[in-house]
RNA sequence: GCCCUGGUGGCGGAAUCGGUAGACGCGCAGGACUUAAAAUCCUGUUUGCUGCAAGGCGAGUACGGGUUCAAUUCCCGUCUGGGGCACCA
């Protein structure tokens, strides 16, 4: 019987369905191991074959720990709120409820085709109202906290009432407001409104201002993907940066932890070092810049900053964290935004700056920070005092400080700084060297090495010493303190959308309520989660940016007061998804606290890099929340972390022909290749220098091709291995593309298509397109279904196939070219079971010692690799096994069984099947994964390299315990050694048991 | 621009801790079986020089340096592909 995947896969599949065998219990004896993938957005574009990577490798390492005795968790589920299922809807009117619907059937379908061993009774999706209740009750539970500075960890807002209450905030710095005091009794009489502000300025989730992308034409918020080069990706209108109120998490209160504890986990030192960055701890000094009264707007006296008040003056702080070059301060930067611009800059300068800032909102922080060629800025007028050496320094605007980043404002160190240099250079402000030598006056000196000079008390000091006097000295002249500062920002949660968790919140009298607090839950049947997402009639923005749900004034309004319109971003349900799938049916609690004790943290989370400090971060900070609160036992969610690489997609492109007739020179006319019509633009043409003459539609010209640069739709399916298009597979294309008529498309094919001059090797004419790998995605064309490669050659080749692509991590272009030889390994290893002619051949012969070192040896390598994630070494192994097998005729029961077992994982398909005609009446899948000998894994002998001076010459045969006085007579005896020697005396000699032998001569 | 990451035959890749570079697979070339095809099997396949041949000598892991008896692996610099940069998920 010979291997047809299709039928065997289609009853195997059903087998598993009818007998539950990937059901998941929270009670066992064995121990626990959960392994989770990072849940998918269903989007509309389906699974492509880059999705499965990281799911296929966390299911064979499911597979292999359950094979290994371990109770496996291993659910899926769908990130299903978000943007494109809104974008889809406002463009088609379908509700996003019912497209996501839809595209969580077909991922579901797509999912299953592959045969993964998930338990989907614990499958979760983001939207369903049993689950954003949670995610609603969680929120809430951070609204209802601050952070404790001194015990380092959340606790209940309750508790630090009852501190204002005895003793104000003396003891409690405000997080949001440095500036705010208050002792008991201006609490106590301070109004509601005045206490919930001051309470906002504490909680994990309040409510602040940030910027967005306004759009006035679309009266919408915008996300950054939404806007392309500064303009709405939906129409093309102006966008600008606009305040809004906004609900925030407090993240940057967990820095500290979030830094600390990522030396507890189990990630790649480059996933934490992205994380640190990104959070960005940085030690310095905040420095105090005096405006000078002189030359500075006199109105702003009253005007003071927390630090440096009482000096009488406006002052500026600025964040550095190289305080030993203040000395060679040349001017001053702030923020365009920065909240004293306006009140600085001299009635001279106002048109200017106002100019200026009407330029800056129309520029993203990306382009701010990246355009660094670009230099822009514009003088306030204001100048700043020195605090040490009393200078004038001119105060500038540009849009290379950013707002949110440090106080806002820096001081400019040209000699110092890259970026301050090109800024002085370009507006002529005069360069204080404070370097020597090592300052050249074209390129900023920003080693951290040697001594600065020119600094009065400084000068000739080391950077580290220099920066500590420096410190001490600004301390001493009260114009600077030591400061940690950190890049983290606070995570932005509100968006002005319908798709997304409804906020439990309520605004009464303007003051925003949690639905779970008495003034709205004791006395309405509102205060109850979940806050149901209400159905809209259409998508549109309600009034101001305000979301859509605004404009349902039924909802909007109630007895207890205004709901809140805004909805939660889409990291919201995915930074606790983790926890569900471990009680997931749970209507008391989002998890109960015996199954999280019991699941405890994920052991194994694989998906892409794409989600480095997003994700990662933020269900960080949810985790350790949680734990505070005492609702989970861990802070950490994640113990080890994979990353897998993208699968990207091959795309095609070919040339543009312009043809010129020869009658007139001058007269160029473009040859319609009409297939190119189906093509999409990109990049402008270049005409090729060479141009042969060619005949076309019966006058002579000359030919060009133009650059490769109209992309061939679907060029992946049709061009041959040389990346040509053939005039054969051109006919398949139109039929394809179907936009044109039969006779239509032959025509094309005849006549309007240039073929190159050459034939191929079959005699066929054709087109040379270029290949360029892309991200791979619906809008490029070059989408590869997994759907369409499993019905072609089956789910196990399908897995393996993804696998044997190279190690899992490393980004690379899909290729169908190789799954012939994973297909044709599948087969061939069916075949030692199963002879097409004679049917089953599986006999109960004694196996060989070859037979079984083979056996065992692949075995050993197999579960050394699976621990080490390195599944494409697998395969290759599977494949040398089978390769020996086959060479040995073996097809014996004592080694074909083992190897069902051991291949289960990667093709469980195939292994179900010969494991019951094997005579199992259980599942392959809860069979005990073989173990080795070690007698068959280790070899007595060794062949070892034997180098000369480094180079190897030949090989020599050693006993495996040889002593080296052995080996090295036996090598200076051999006859190429000493040749090789050249009659020179043994300098040295190296031997290095099982590994190699060198001589230095 | 900043942070992270990759670059090895015609192609995907292997070499796990500094120890025989190119395992395994694809492709290609030649052959066997077959009326034929499919399927299957066998041989060769980094490159230059040399040899009738077995073989021999040299070069080679993006590029340029360095450390070492020994470097794809460690260090410094350069080029280049990919991901992220706070409202795509």
């Amino acid at each position: 019987m010979e291997y047809n995947f299709t039928e065997i896969e289609k009853r195997v599949k059903d087998k598993w369905a009818k007998e539950e065998v990937y059901k998941v219990s929270n009670d066992s004896d064995k121990p626990k191991c959960y392994i989770l993938d990072m849940f998918p957005y269903p989007s509309g574009a389906g699974l492509h074959v880059g999705h499965p990577l990281g799911y296929i490798a966390s299911d064979i390492y499911a597979r292999y720990k359950r094979q290994k005795g371990f109770n496996v968790l291993h659910p899926m589920g769908f990130d299903a709120f978000g943007l494109p299922a809104e974008q889809y809807a406002i463009e088609t009117g379908q509700h996003p409820a019912v497209t996501t619907e839809k595209n969580i059937a077909r991922y579901r379908e797509q999912l299953d085709n592959i045969g993964f061993s998930y338990d989907w009774s614990r499958a979760v999706r983001t939207s369903d109202t049993g689950y954003y209740k949670w995610t609603q009750w969680i929120f809430l539970q951070l609204f209802h906290s601050w952070y404790d500075r001194k015990q380092n960890k959340a606790l209940p807002i309750s508790e630090l009432i009852a501190i204002f209450e005895k003793e104000g905030n003396a003891n409690i710095p405000c997080p949001g407001d440095e500036t705010l005091k208050f002792d008991s009794q201006k609490w106590k009489d301070l109004s509601e409104k005045e206490q919930r502000d001051n309470l906002m300025q504490y909680r994990l989730a309040y409510q602040g201002y940030a910027q967005v992308w306004w759009c006035e034409a679309l009266g919408t918020v915008l996300a950054n993907d939404e806007v392309v080069n500064g303009v709405s990706e939906r129409g093309g209108y102006p966008v600008e940066r606009k305040n809004m109120r906004q609900w925030f998490l407090r993240i940057t209160e967990y820095a500290d932890r979030l830094l600390t504890s990522l030396d507890t986990l189990d990630w790649t030192e480059a996933m934490k070092e992205m994380q640190r960055n990104w959070i960005g701890k940085s030690n310095g000094a905040e420095i105090m810049f005096n405006l000078s009264p002189a030359l500075s707007n006199r109105e702003l006296r009253n005007i003071s900053l927390s630090f440096g008040e009482g000096r009488g003056e406006v002052s500026i702080p600025v964040f550095t964290t190289r305080p030993d070059t203040i000395f060679g301060v040349d001017f001053m930067v702030l923020a365009p935004e920065h909240e004293l611009v306006d009140d600085i800059t001299t009635p001279e300068q106002k048109q200017a700056i106002e100019e200026y800032k009407t330029y800056v909102k129309t520029r993203s922080e990306r382009e701010r920070m990246s355009e660094v060629k670009q230099i822009t800025g514009c003088f306030t007028g204001a100048y700043a005092i020195h605090p040490l050496s009393e200078k004038e320094i001119p105060v500038w605007i540009s849009e290379y400080v950013l707002a949110g980043y440090g106080t806002g404002a820096i001081m400019g160190v040209p000699s110092g700084d890259d970026r301050d240099h090109a800024f002085a250079k370009h507006f002529n402000i005069p360069i204080t060297n404070i370097f020597g030598d090592r300052y050249n006056g074209d390129k900023a000196y920003s080693d951290k090495t040697g001594t600065i000079e020119d600094s009065d008390f400084l000068t000739g000091m080391n950077i580290p010493a220099a920066t500590e006097a420096a410190i001490n000295a600004l301390v001493d002249a009260g114009a600077g303190k030591r400061k940690v500062n950190i890049r983290l920002r606070d995570a932005g949660f509100s968006r002005q959308r319908y798709w997304g968790e409804p906020f439990p919140v309520m605004y009464v009298d303007d003051i925003p309520y949690g639905i779970d607090e008495p003034i709205i839950h004791n006395d309405w049947h509102l205060g109850h989660l979940p806050v149901e997402l209400p159905m809209v009639e259409h998508y549109k923005p309600g009034p101001e940016g305000e979301g859509p749900l605004a404009n349902i004034e039924d909802w909007v309004t109630t007895e207890a007061g205004q709901r809140e319109t805004n909805t939660m971003p889409g990291y919201a349900g995915s930074s606790w998804y983790f926890l569900r799938y471990m009680d997931p049916h749970n209507d008391t609690e989002f998890a109960s606290r015996k199954a999280t004790d019991y699941w405890n943290q994920v052991d194994l989370y694989i998906g892409g890099t794409e989600h480095a400090v997003g994700h990662l971060l933020y269900s960080r900070m949810w985790t350790k929340a949680l734990c505070d609160l005492g609702h989970i036992g861990f802070d950490e969610p994640f113990k080890k972390l994979l990353n897998q690489g993208m699968i990207q997609g091959q795309s095609y492109f070919v040339g543009i022909a312009e043809w010129q007739k020869e009658i007139e020179d001058t007269d160029t006319e473009e040859i319609h290749v009409d297939f190119l019509r189906s093509c999409e633009h990109r990049g402008r043409n270049s005409i090729a220098p060479s141009s042969p003459r060619h005949i076309y539609n019966g006058l002579e010209g000359h030919i060009s091709w133009g650059s490769p640069n109209k992309r061939l739709k679907y060029g992946h399916l049709f061009v041959d291995t040389k990346d040509r298009l053939t005039k054969s597979a051109y006919k398949n294309f139109l039929d394809f593309i179907g936009d044109y008529t039969a006779e239509k498309r032959l025509e094309m094919a005849e006549n309007q298509v240039l073929w190159e001059e050459k034939l191929t090797e079959d005699g066929e004419q054709y087109i040379q397109c270029k290949m360029e790998v892309e991200k791979m995605s619906k809008s490029k064309y070059n989408v590869v279904n997994p759907d369409d490669i499993v019905a072609q050659y089956g789910a196990d080749t399908f897995r393996m196939y993804e696998m044997f692509l190279g190690p899992i991590d490393v980004s690379k272009p899909w290729d169908t070219k190789g799954i012939e030889g994973v297909h044709r390994f599948l087969k061939k290893m069916w075949r030692l079971y199963s002879d097409e002619q004679k049917g089953w051949i599986v006999n109960d012969e004694t196996p060989t010692d070859d037979e079984l070192r083979i056996l065992h040896k692949t075995v050993k390598k197999i579960g050394e690799d699976i621990e080490r994630f390195s599944l494409n070494t697998s395969v290759s192994q599977f494949m040398i096994c089978v390769n020996d097998l086959t060479g040995l005729n073996c097809h014996k029961r004592g080694i074909l069984e083992p190897l069902v077992a051991a291949i289960c994982p990667f093709a469980p398909h195939m292994a179900e099947e010969l494991w019951h005609q094997l005579g199992h009446d259980t599942s392959v899948v809860t069979a005990p994964f073989p173990a080795y000998e070690e007698r068959y894994v280790t070899d007595n002998t060794k062949k070892y390299p034997v180098a000369v001076n480094g180079k190897t010459r030949i090989e020599m045969e050693f006993p495996i315990d040889a002593e080296e006085a052995v080996v090295l007579q036996e090598v200076l005896a051999d006859e190429t050694i000493q040749k090789w020697m050249e009659g020179k005396p043994v300098k040295k000699f190296i031997y290095v048991r099982g590994k190699m032998i060198n001589v230095v001569a």
